[in-house]
DNA sequence: GTCGGTCTGTGATCGCCATCACGCGGGCGG
DNA sequence: CCGCCCGCGTGATGGCGATCACAGACCGAC
């Protein structure tokens, strides 16, 4: 069984799904389209954007291997409420909204794991509402850096490598390239990370942590 | 069977549980408390909000007759994402979270029902995510005031009083009571609103949408 | 009716962040 | 191997909104 954060899938729904390979830079899905489609990321990175006013772009996720995405759509019927587009070369597995609405039914465990799986997702949410509303791009950054660790390279206590453009990295925070490479330059002078060329090395965990909270 | 936009909960599920009178100002829970409960709103209002920086407090919903809250730390057993607090005096059903998660495993309608809940807040909460990274606080006030007329006065075509105090409606915009009163007086010297005492009159709404677009 | 508290309206000032502008370096494709 | 483009870093400036400050209006309690 597959579970990571986003829902879980068993093996044998898995097995009614066809599988996909991607290439970087491949759309899954966009915004308002109306299909209904449920995807389980096998390899590689999706991202999940909406457009925004001039132009711009948000961030949303970024989808790991065993990630579900795309279950929205499925379960209200109504049109994709972000863009999925493959960073990296992928695979995902891509099933029916029918057929994933009939495993819901036929499972009460795959039920209550896709419950799970939104309840996360609305806890995860509520808490960027939060600390887009009050907190300053500072703390946002520091804070947005943590859970990327713990995303791309898990929580142990050692130096962490999150690999993301400085672009991305304003996308994801609401805010602009700019704003973000000097809250990045910020941090890399007090010592707690260090920066290059698409990749972010948090080098003092801890000290991010007591940064997060105070900046 | 209650139905209004978060989930849903049928006839003899709700009869399960405890009828509970509240006054003005009574908590249901607060923000991390463990408790699992599921409360069905039957009359009144009920606030949820959340804490934030510098004793300041973001309102995340207010929820009416009809509305099902509380569904989140019943799903995943974690504490509660926020605070619940009646507006007035109300009546709400409390339901055991034991008793909900049976009743999801016993009903795949009552899970894909609750499936469809977590959807659609889950959409409201990316769509505020989004306004509150790139729209400005006018926009934002216009698009909550479209919002809230349909939540608390129906879709109706003539003119909606929404009942809420500006302190509240900046609470619920991540801002200060002062822009709040600043937007609403662009609003209104632009004719589309009156305002008063706890009482905002959309006196025309077509105007209203054109605003929220383009302010 | 009067008093107190809450809610509303608005001016002045300040700071964070968006915008514009430019230079630098390094990876990759030809 | 070399140039080009993408990604990074940083200064200058301006605007939106937070903060501080105060006054008037409405409502409920007594």
């Amino acid at each position: 069984m597959f579970e990571r954060g986003r829902g879980a899938v068993p093996d044998d729904v898995l097995a009614q799904g066809r599988r996909r390979r991607l290439t970087a830079g491949q759309v899954l899905f966009r915004e308002a389209d109306l299909s209904t489609s449920v995807f389980v990321c096998v390899s590689g990175r999706v991202r999940l954007v909406v457009s925004a006013v001039a132009g711009r772009e948000l961030l949303l996720d970024v989808l790991v291997p065993g990630d579900v995405f795309g279950d929205l759509s499925a379960i209200d019927g109504l049109g994709r409420s972000a863009s999925a587009v493959a960073m990296d070369e992928s695979v995902v597995v891509e099933l029916s909204g029918a057929d994933y609405l009939d495993a819901v039914r036929a499972s009460p465990e795959l039920a209550l794991s896709s419950l799970r799986g939104l309840a996360r997702q609305l806890r995860r949410a509520n808490a960027r509402i939060r600390a887009g509303e009050t907190e300053t791009v500072a703390a946002r950054t520091a804070h947005l850096l943590l859970e990327l660790a713990d995303r791309f390279a898990g929580s142990g206590p050692g130096a962490a490598t999150v690999p993301i453009t400085q672009s991305d990295l304003a996308d994801w925070l609401g805010t602009t390239r700019e704003s973000a490479a000097r809250a990045l330059g910020d941090l890399r002078r007090a010592g707690v990370i260090t920066t290059g060329r698409s990749r972010i090395v948090l080098s003092d965990r801890p000290a991010l942590v007591a940064l997060a909270r105070t900046a």
